[in-house]
DNA sequence: ATGGACAATGTTTTT
DNA sequence: CATTGTCCAT
C-alpha cells in the first residue's frame, strides 16, 4: 500500500475516499497535489480503473504535466490514456473531435486576447458604434462574463441601453468568429457546455467514459466550468474536487468560489475532507497569513498548523520609492546568496501588477544578476512572434481573416487600404473568405477572380496567393519547423526584422526562440503547436532549470512555493489595487491575493512598501497598504511607522511621518478621527450584528463598510446608521 | 502606399 | 512615461 505512505490521516482519507462526490477543502501547502496524484494512482493501481476513464483538470499545463509525471512515477506506464490538462485544453481537443456537430470546422483557430479585442473593434466599426462611448475592452469584458455565465446573445439580460449595445455587439462578434472559423477562450467552454447540454447522446458518451473526474483549484471555476464537470460526471457521479475558497483570486474572470457551496447543495451526499496541516511554511508565516485572511467575513475559519516550528520573523521594511524598493531587494538577495543562506532559485519576488516588474528587471540587469520572469504575454505578445504565428495560423486555417490582415502586408508589399477594400468586396461577392479568395487567385491566375483589380494590385495579390498556396500545399508534408523556416526564408523575414539595430537583433533572437519551441512539436504537428501557443499559461513559461530568482505577479504565484518570498509594492492603490476600493467583494479578493502571496513562502518573508510611487512619470506620495495593519506586531522584524496604526489602537497614534508624506489623506481622514476600524463588531437596528470591513472620512462624516451576518455587505453613513459597538 | 511626427490616452490580475 | 492611434508629407 505505498499509495498511502507518508500521508497524514486526512490525506489518506481523501486518497481512498469511496465512490460518489468528494469535496476536499485544502489549505495552502497542505499537499493537495500529492493527494490528487496519489488518488489517481490508487484508482488505477488498486481499484483497477482504466486510465482512459479518468479525467483530471488542472489550472495550468505545467500543473498537468507535473501531475502526469508524478502519477507515472507511482504506477509507471499504466497511466497512459488519461485525460489530463486545463479546462481550455481539454475542451479544445473535444471540440475538434466533435466538430461535425458544431458550426465550425475542426481546424478552427483559437483567438487570443489581442485578437478578441480586434474583433470587437471590427464589430463596433461594422455596426457604426462609437468606440469612444463604448470602450472595446469594456464591451469585450461584458461579453466574456456573459459567456462564462453560459449566456448566449439572445439570453443576454437587458437592463439599460448599454446592455442592448452589448447584446448587438455580442451577436455580431460571434458571427465574425464563425466566419473566421475561430473560437475565443470563452467559446471553448461555452460550446462544450452547450454541446453536452443539447445532445443527450453525446453527453452520455462522455459521461459514461469518465468514471472519475478530478478537479484541482476548484474555487476558481466559473459557471461554465462547473456545469461542464457536472455534465461530464453525470453518469458515474464520481466527482472529486479540491479547493480553498481563501485562495480564490479570479472573480474578475467569472470564477465563483460559491461553486464550493453550490457543490455542497448539488451533492448533499458528498464526502468532506479537510486538509489543515501545512507542510510548507513556518508557523510565523502561517500566523501572518491567517491574521490577514481572518479579516474577511463570511468564511469558514481554518486553523493552519505546521510541525516546522516558529521560524524567523517576517521582515517589514519601508523604502523611499519603488526604485529604492528594487535596490533593497537586490541587496537583500545578494546578501542571502553571499552568506550562503539561499540559492538564487529559492527566491521569488511578487507584485500586484505586471508594470511593477520593469523597475525590478532594470535593477537585476544593472546588477548583472540573472533572473526568471514569469509571463507568457511577454513573449507571445511580441510583434515578431505574433507575425510568425499569424502566418502559421493562416496556413492552418485560411479562413482566419484576422491573421491574414496582420500578415498581408508583411513585409510591406504595397497593399494598402484601397487594395484591401477591393479584396474584401470581391471575396464577399464571391461568397468566400478573403483568404480562400487569395488562394483561389494563386491557384488559377486566369480565373474570373482577377477581374476588378488594378493591374498592380492584381499582380501583387496573385503573387501573394501563389506563395500562400505553396505553403498550404506543403503544410501537410512539412513539419512545423520546416514550414516555419520556409516562410521566414520566402518573405525574407530576417532582413525585415533584423535591421542592424540592437532591437532588431533582439527581435531576431525571439524568432529563433520560437523556432526552438516549434522544434518540440515536430512529431505532434502544427495544430498542436498552435493550440499550445494559444493556451499557454504564464506559469508554463517558468523554466525550472535556471538557477535564478523568479519575478512574477501574485496571480501567477498561485500553486507555487519558494523558500524565500519578497512581496513588493505593499501600498494602498497597488495592493489593494485602487480599482477595487469601491467594491467590497473586490477588496476581499485583494486580501486573498496577499494571502496567496504570503503562503507561498516556506522560510522567509519580506514585505516591502514605499513612501512614494513613480507613475505616469511623476513620483507621488502613497500610503502603506491598509492590510499591513492587520499583522500582529510580534511576528514582524523591523518596526515601521505603519505598525502603530494597528486597528485596535486607532488612527490617532499614527506616526506623524505618514501624515506629512501623504498630503491627500491629511485633508480629511486624519483631521477628524474615525470611530470604526476594520475588525470591530457592531450591531445595527435592522441588519443585526456585523463586522467592520473598512471605514473612511468623507465630507465630515464617516462612511463604513460592514458585513452583516446573513445579510451581506452594506455601506452606511455613521451619523445616520446608529451603530452600536460590541466589545 | 508608406513612414514619420505628433497627440491623446491610459495601468489589475489571465485561460 | 510609454504605448497606441491619427494626421500629414513624401
Amino acid at each position: 500500500m505505498d499509495f498511502l505512505s507518508g500521508l497524514n490521516e486526512q490525506q489518506q482519507q481523501a486518497v481512498i475516499a469511496g465512490l460518489g462526490p468528494v469535496l476536499v477543502l485544502a489549505g495552502p501547502g497542505s499537499g493537495k497535489t500529492r493527494v490528487l496524484t496519489q488518488r489517481i494512482a490508487y484508482l488505477i493501481g488498486i481499484q483497477g480503473v482504466r486510465p482512459h476513464q479518468i479525467m483530471a483538470v488542472t489550472f495550468t499545463n505545467k500543473a498537468a504535466n507535473e501531475m502526469s509525471e508524478r502519477v507515472g512515477q507511482l504506477i509507471g506506464d499504466h497511466k497512459h490514456g488519461m485525460t489530463i490538462g486545463t479546462f481550455h485544453a481539454i475542451c479544445a481537443r473535444f471540440l475538434r473531435r466533435e466538430s461535425e456537430h458544431l458550426p465550425f470546422e475542426s481546424n478552427y483557430v483559437i483567438f487570443d486576447a489581442d485578437d478578441q479585442l480586434s474583433l470587437v473593434k471590427q464589430t463596433l466599426r461594422e455596426l457604426n458604434i462609437d468606440e469612444k462611448r463604448y470602450r472595446p475592452q469594456s464591451i469585450h469584458s461584458s461579453i466574456s462574463i456573459a459567456k462564462n455565465e453560459l449566456l448566449l446573445p439572445d439570453d443576454y439580460p437587458i437592463n439599460n441601453y448599454r446592455d442592448e449595445v452589448v447584446q448587438r455587439v455580442y451577436k455580431h462578434y460571434q458571427s465574425l468568429l464563425l466566419s473566421n472559423n475561430a473560437l475565443d477562450f470563452d467559446d471553448l467552454l461555452l460550446w462544450m457546455a452547450y454541446l453536452l447540454q443539447d445532445n443527450p447522446p453525446i453527453r452520455e458518451r462522455y459521461a459514461r467514459r469518465y468514471e472519475h473526474v478530478l478537479v484541482d483549484e476548484f474555487q476558481d471555476t466559473n459557471l461554465a466550468q462547473y456545469t461542464l464537470i457536472k455534465q461530464l460526471s453525470s453518469f458515474h457521479q464520481n466527482i472529486f474536487v479540491v479547493g480553498d475558497a481563501d485562495q480564490s483570486i479570479y472573480r474578475w474572470r467569472g470564477a465563483d468560489y460559491r461553486n464550493v457551496l453550490r457543490f455542497e447543495s448539488d451533492f448533499p451526499n458528498r464526502q468532506l475532507v479537510l486538509l489543515e496541516q501545512n507542510y510548507r511554511s513556518t508557523q510565523i508565516i502561517l500566523d501572518i497569513a491567517m491574521a490577514m485572511i481572518d479579516r474577511n467575513p463570511n468564511r469558514t475559519p481554518k486553523h493552519l498548523f505546521t510541525r516546522k516550528g516558529a521560524g524567523q520573523k517576517a521582515i517589514l521594511h519601508e523604502l523611499y520609492d519603488d526604485r529604492d524598493e528594487a535596490r533593497y531587494v537586490l541587496e537583500a538577495i545578494a546578501s542571502l546568496i553571499v552568506r550562503n543562506q539561499a540559492q538564487p532559485r529559492d527566491i521569488a519576488i511578487m507584485y500586484r501588477t505586471n508594470a511593477q516588474s520593469r523597475i525590478l528587471e532594470e535593477a537585476f540587469l544593472s546588477a548583472g544578476i540573472p533572473y526568471k520572469l514569469v509571463g507568457a504575454q511577454r513573449f507571445y505578445g511580441r510583434r515578431e512572434i505574433k507575425d510568425i504565428i499569424a502566418f502559421l495560423r493562416f496556413i492552418h486555417n485560411p479562413e482566419d481573416e484576422l491573421s491574414l490582415m496582420r500578415i498581408i502586408n508583411i513585409p510591406p508589399r504595397g497593399i494598402g487600404d484601397k487594395t484591401l477594400l477591393a479584396l474584401r468586396t470581391r471575396a464577399q461577392r464571391a461568397g468566400i473568405s478573403p483568404g480562400l479568395f487569395l488562394l483561389e487567385l494563386g491557384q488559377n491566375p486566369e480565373s474570373k477572380y482577377r477581374e476588378g483589380f488594378s493591374r498592380r494590385a492584381e499582380a501583387i495579390l496573385s503573387n501573394l496567393g501563389q506563395m500562400f498556396l505553396r505553403w498550404v500545399q506543403r503544410c501537410s508534408n512539412l513539419r512545423p519547423l520546416e514550414l516555419m523556416d520556409r516562410i521566414i526564408e520566402d518573405i525574407n523575414y530576417d532582413a525585415y526584422i533584423n535591421d542592424g539595430t540592437e532591437e532588431g537583433l533582439d527581435r531576431w533572437g525571439n524568432v529563433l526562440e520560437l523556432r526552438r519551441l516549434a522544434a518540440e512539436f515536430q512529431e505532434i504537428g502544427l495544430e498542436a503547436f498552435l493550440e499550445q501557443v494559444a493556451l499557454v499559461s504564464d506559469q508554463d513559461t517558468l523554466e525550472a532549470s535556471a538557477n535564478a530568482p523568479t519575478l512574477l505577479t501574485l496571480h501567477a504565484a498561485k500553486g507555487l512555493e519558494f523558500p524565500i518570498v519578497f512581496i513588493v509594492g505593499l501600498n494602498d492603490g497597488t495592493l489593494p489595487h485602487s480599482r477595487s476600493f469601491d467594491d467590497l467583494e473586490a477588496m476581499m479578493e485583494e486580501r486573498r491575493l496577499i494571502y496567496v502571496g504570503i503562503t507561498r513562502a516556506k522560510d522567509r518573508l519580506y514585505l516591502l512598501y514605499s513612501q512614494n510611487r513613480i507613475a505616469y512619470g511623476y513620483s507621488e506620495p502613497v500610503d502603506p497598504s491598509r492590510f499591513l495593519a492587520d499583522i500582529p506586531l510580534d511576528l514582524i522584524d523591523g518596526v515601521s511607522p505603519i505598525l502603530s496604526r494597528s486597528s485596535n489602537v486607532g488612527p490617532m497614534t499614527q506616526n506623524q511621518r505618514w501624515q506629512i508624506s501623504s498630503d491627500k489623506k491629511v485633508k480629511s481622514s486624519e483631521l477628524k478621527s474615525k470611530l470604526y476600524h476594520p475588525g470591530m463588531h457592531v450591531r445595527h437596528n435592522s441588519w443585526g450584528e456585523g463586522m467592520i470591513l473598512n471605514s473612511r472620512i468623507e465630507d465630515d462624516d464617516e462612511i463604513v463598510d460592514i458585513f452583516f451576518d446573513g445579510v451581506g455587505l452594506k455601506r452606511v453613513v455613521a451619523s445616520l446608521a446608529k451603530l452600536e459597538i460590541k466589545t
